[in-house]
DNA sequence: TATGTGACATCAA
DNA sequence: CTTGATGCCACAT
């Protein structure tokens, strides 16, 4: 694979493995931060996700924090938007928290290897 | 250069 | 259970 991250690696490792969550799994800030080396990092995740709506092929709306709350919804073009996008993926979603959580974690040390 | 902010996570009380 | 404080890093002003 091709590396595109030479001097901002976060930003870009972020978007790589965002890029690379599996259709219908979730994961957290934290879990990608974690895997990026820094574990309390994820702030700076959440701002690759900021910064992500600039960026193609970064599926934001399948990252949400640890316990599977969509903080991040409102900064999506609509409110309901985030969760439709997960919906329609076959993830339910119930007051703006990710149903069965734990079952679609989808978490980049254990599976991508 | 310094300060503040943020789609988080974790711990202490 | 809730609230507050701290760490982390990039970006905006």
């Amino acid at each position: 694979m091709t590396n595109i991250f030479n001097k901002s690696d976060f930003f870009n490792k972020v978007y790589s493995i965002v890029s690379k969550i599996p259709y219908g799994r979730v994961t957290t800030y934290g879990a990608i931060a974690n895997y990026l080396g820094s574990k309390k990092s994820a702030r700076v995740v959440g701002w690759a996700m900021n910064a992500s709506h600039i960026t193609e092929g970064v599926p934001a709306h399948r990252v949400v924090n640890r316990i599977g709350l969509l903080t991040g919804k409102k900064h999506f073009f609509g409110i309901n938007l985030m969760k439709q996008l997960l919906e329609s993926e076959g993830v339910k979603v119930e007051n703006d928290q990710v149903v069965n959580f734990k079952n679609i974690f989808w978490d980049p040390s254990l599976e991508l290897q």
